[in-house]
Order: structure tokens, then sequence, then C-alpha cells
RNA sequence: GGGUCCGUAGCUCAGUCUGGCUAGAGUACCUGCCUUUUAAGCAGGCUGUCGCGGGUUCAAAUCCCGUCGGACCCGCCA
């Protein structure tokens, strides 16, 4: 296209947005809340993590995406940089997912590592969930990932600096929360950025912690907690809990700012509600620059996606796995879905999943063209998982309809090799893609052409008529090649004097209820032989 | 109440940060070509108050102010 380099800033600034987080991390000099420089980084840690209470759905996989993203786009200006992926598993238990028995109610509010695992073939149910999680994330993510439990650091210790730091700095820690606060409802007295694991009923949001005492313990009561729709009942134990040595977590704001400090990280995902300034990234910001002197890492805010114009959620039935979006549709295609401009909404739907198979098709074709913006070049590369896909010339809706007219894979490939899309270098991806479409077209593919039931209704001219009976009586005269009915159907419209297309159009009219289809001949011949004679004559009158 | 983001062709999306040729691509749709790829290929066409209103500028989709519509944050949660 002519305009094709128009854009083409030549010595600009990155524009697709993995490279200029690269640029903004590499070159900022200062820390954001302090006067202070930002000492160099012997590596660039990128971080993503999971709460572990949930089912895994493919909006979660949005942060580790983005978050690799951001490590390849580093990698690939010589940086060195790793992806760290971190299990919440000392998070509480919120709700009882689908398939979990009621009884597990009892466990609410409880750390999902100390809750058994109701299929019983894990040790904990936090680990149940870490390996299903794990084993699927792989298959959408390209460069290694280093893989923590919190629950594990916990234990070893590794956040006692950050916790003594914080409740050393208490009075601090208060003052920056509540500038972020509502002024009318400052943190309560007593309140404290560390919470045990109550000694009594073993769970974690339970206990309220009213003290800070002059030995650094700090007494408890065990209390109801309420979430959004379930209620963690507490069982009224009182108690001290030393922070440096009894089982506990921090709190939210302050534990996301230890986690930066501990495996110095320099950029994490988050959601789009955290892009407001008082948001609690930027709390853990705060308290990260100020109270554990490491400099907050450079945020990459996205917007969530949408499925079908609603949000994913259980009760509404959208949820989409990525085992449903393996089936039809490959990692890398997520993978483009969500390394597209981050801010904007995005709705995905099962129905238009060909639509975005065609972009990325166009992409890939202009990738191999060479005529691609930079920005869209970058977003196709990096969306890859190894190396970089040929392009194919076959839409994901081609496929999808000719998987339903040509129920066996041979018949479908003939047909596809007469339009040259289907070479020895991207027969795999081809026959790949046609399972997906196959499988996409009978679960989610309304409106996708198949056999007409019958052809009563079709209206066809005299000649249309007169030309499909003697291509029926040319069927009927014995074994015909692909290439013997194609000019067949040449020469037998040639001679009653109809136009070709108006011949095509009477055979796809008759066997399709559509006025274009696939080649006729691969076609024809790809159908039952009497089926296809019984049709044509149908029509003759 | 305070704040952040999004709004570009029927649809999917580039372009906005860093102002600059007549605002782009694909798809859909329409027209034409095809004695052999008729949902393919080729040629052409149509589609826009860049949410709206002001301002700055020689020049605004792009910067500033306001406004409308949508999403979201300001918790004892994560």
């Amino acid at each position: 296209m002519m305009n094709s380099d128009r854009r083409v800033k030549e010595g600009g600034k990155e524009l697709f947005w993995a490279d200029q987080k690269t640029d903004e991390i590499v070159s900022r000099k200062q820390y954001r809340y302090l006067e202070k420089d930002i000492e160099p980084f012997s590596e660039y840690v990128v971080k993503t993590s999971a709460s572990i209470s949930g089912v895994l759905h493919i909006g979660r996989l949005s942060d580790t995406i983005r978050g690799e993203s951001a490590v390849r786009a580093l990698l690939d200006k010589g940086h060195k940089a790793s992806l760290i992926w971190v299990a919440e598993d000392m998070d509480p238990l919120r709700k009882i997912p689908e398939g979990v028995p009621a009884e597990f109610s009892e466990h609410i509010g409880r750390p999902v590592t100390d809750i058994p695992d109701p299929w019983g073939c894990h040790k904990s149910y936090a680990e149940h969930h870490v390996e299903k999680y794990l084993k699927v994330l792989h298959e959408f993510v390209g460069v290694p990932m280093t893989r923590y439990s919190m629950m594990e650091e916990y234990r070893k210790g590794s956040f006692k600096p950050y916790i003594k730091k914080l409740l050393e700095n208490l009075e601090a820690v208060i003052e920056i929360q509540n500038r972020y606060r509502d002024k009318n409802n400052p943190l309560r007295k007593g309140w404290a950025p560390w919470t045990p694991v109550c000694k009594n009923c073993g769970k974690i949001i339970t206990p309220r912690v009213h003290d800070f005492t002059e030995e650094g313990r700090l007494p408890y009561t065990c209390s109801d907690y309420k979430f959004e729709s379930t209620t963690a009942a507490g069982c009224g134990h009182e108690d001290e809990a030393d922070p440096l040595r009894d089982e506990g977590k921090l709190m939210w704001k302050g534990e996301w700012a230890a986690q930066w400090a501990l495996w110095n990280v320099c950029s994490e995902g988050a959601g789009k509600e955290y892009a407001v300034p008082n948001s609690a990234f930027f709390v853990n910001g705060e308290l990260c620059e100020r109270v554990l002197g490491y400099p907050m890492p450079v945020p990459i805010f996205y917007e969530h996606l949408m499925i079908d114009g609603k949000k994913m959620s259980a009760s509404v039935g959208n949820v989409v796995y990525p085992t449903d979006w393996l089936e039809v549709a490959p990692a890398e295609l997520l993978r483009f879905l969500y390394n597209k401009k981050l801010m904007k909404t995005r709705n995905f739907s099962w129905s238009e999943l060909p639509k975005l198979y065609d972009e990325y098709d166009r992409t890939a074709a202009g990738y191999w063209s060479g005529r691609l913006e930079p920005t869209q070049k970058r977003l196709f590369e990096i969306s890859q998982i190894g190396d970089v896909k040929p392009a194919l010339g076959i839409s994901f809706s081609m496929v999808a309809f000719l998987s339903k007219i040509f129920v066996d894979d041979a018949s479908f490939i003939r047909s596809v090799e007469r339009t040259g899309h289907f070479s020895s270098e991207v027969s795999d991806l081809v026959i790949d893609r046609l399972g997906k479409a196959r499988l996409w077209a009978e679960k989610y593919g309304v409106g996708i052409p198949s056999l007409a039931e019958d052809s009563k209704g079709v209206r066809l001219s005299g000649d249309q008529s007169l030309f499909l009976c003697g291509l029926a009586d040319f069927l009927e005269a014995g074994e015909h090649s692909e290439e013997e009915i194609q000019a067949e159907i040449y020469s037998l419209s040639k001679s009653i004097g109809l136009s070709t297309r108006d011949a095509f159009k009477a055979v796809y009219l008759t066997v399709l209820g559509e006025e274009r289809g696939p080649r006729a001949s691969t076609l024809i011949a790809a159908l039952d032989r009497n089926w296809v004679v019984e049709r044509f004559k149908y029509n003759y009158k």
C-alpha cells in the first residue's frame, strides 16, 4: 500500500506498549515519592501472580501474558530480564467455587494452603489449583517462569525484614494509608499491617488485631468477617501473636510492597481499577519507597476482557476456560488479543472468533510481506510462542465452512489444495485449524451453512435446470475425476448458453441453498453420487 | 463528592503520548472480469458530524477547558 510506511517513525520512541514499558523501566532515574536515585538493576524482574481461591479462566491469563510480553520486550532490547509467578496461596478462601462440596464453607477464611484438597489428589486445596494453573499457564507463555509460593516464603521467613520495618514505622504506615483514604474514615485504632492466623481455629481473616504491645506483640480477637457474599465465622478466641514468629501474613497494602522489595520487581501488571492515583498500587508504591526503601515498580495497567459485553462470571455462566480456548484457537490468538492496546476494553464472543482470526491472519500476512507498521509488527512477534509461524491464506471461517461440507479430512484437504493455500510448509497448521474450526462450528458456529435440507424453495431458470439435469446424467454415466467434473460444468453450460456464473449458482443453490460455495467439482466429488444426482434432477421440470 | 481510563466507517481495529499531505486497513456491501481456484483470484466503487461544544495554533482525531455516554477506584478484602 502506498501509505504503508508513512507512519514509520524513524528514530522515534517505541510505539508498542511493551517496548514503551521497557523504555520507561530502564530509563527511569528517580523514585516516585522520594528525591532519591534508583540504583541500577542487575536484572529486570517482572512479577505476575494469581489468587488461588477461584477457578482459572482466560481473564486471569491476562496479567501473566502481559507481564511475559514486558519481559520479552526487555530481552529483545538485550537486557537481562525474567518473569516470576507468585501463588497467593496464603490468602483466605472467600467462597465455595462450583464443584467444591458445600461442607467446605467451614474453611472460608482459612489460608488456602491449610484447606484439604476437595478432590483428594493433592496435599491441599492450594496445591491442587496451583498445579492446574501452571499446567495450562505454560501453554500460553514463552519465557520460563520462576515460581514462588507466598506460604513458603512466609514460612521461610523471607518477609520478616519487611514485616519488621513496617511495624517499626507503624505511624508512617498509617499516615500514608490515611492520606489515600476517605478523610472521614481513617484506619481504626489498633490497626496493624500484619494479621495472624488464629491459633485456635486456623483462620487468617478473622483475627482482629487491636493493639501493638511494648514487646512487639499483637493481641487479637477472632471475630466474624464478611466477604462480599460469604462470612468467615470467627471463633471468639483471644490471644497474642508475634509477627516475627507466628503464622500470619501482611495485609494487602504492605504485602504488595514487601513482595516488590523482596524480589526486586521492576514492573507488574494490574487491572485498570488500580490505575487511579489513590489505588492500592500507589499506596503500596509509597509504602514500598518510603518505608521499605525500594522503588515502586512501573505499573502495566490494563482493561479487563469482556465476554459478550459482560464481565466473566460463574453466575452469568459465561466463563471461558483456557481449555475451551485451546480447543478452538491457538494460544497465540489470545496473546494477540491481550497484547493489543491495553487500555481499551476488549470484547470476546464465540461468534466473533473468526474475526479475531482474520485480524490475526492479516497481521501475519503483513508481517511476512514486510509491510506492517512497527507497532503491529511487534504485536505479532510478541504474540508468538517460539518461532514466528507462517501466515495462512485460508481463513478460519472458510475452514469452518468447509469442515461442515467435507466431513472427512481427505476431501477437505483436496479442496484446500485447489486454492493453492495448502503447501507442505503450512499443512500442519491448516490441519490444526481444521480441527479447531470443526469444533467451533459445532459448538458455537451459528449461521455456518451446511448442506441444504432440500431444494424445494430453490427457483431456477429453465436453462439452469437443464444444466443440472445434464450434469446429473454426466455423473450417472460413470466415475469421473474432479477435473472432468469441472470441465463438464464449463462445457455443458457453454453448450446450453448458460453463463458459468449462473451454472455455478445453480449448483450451490441446490446443494447448499447459497449462491456461492467452495470449488464446485470438489464439492460434488465429496458428496454421495446418488444424492447429488437426485438433488439435481429434482429441479428439472 | 474527589479521581482514572475509554468513545474513530455497519462490524473488528490502527492512528492520539510526540499536532502536519485529501483520516486509514480489513471485513461487510455494490459493480465488473474469469474456456477451469465461483465464500478463491483480479479490477473498481460505497461507507465517517474522529461522542458533543468551545479554546490554543498557520495547522487539531491528536494539546487545553467544558460536557454527554460507558467502565472503574476512594473498605476490617485481595
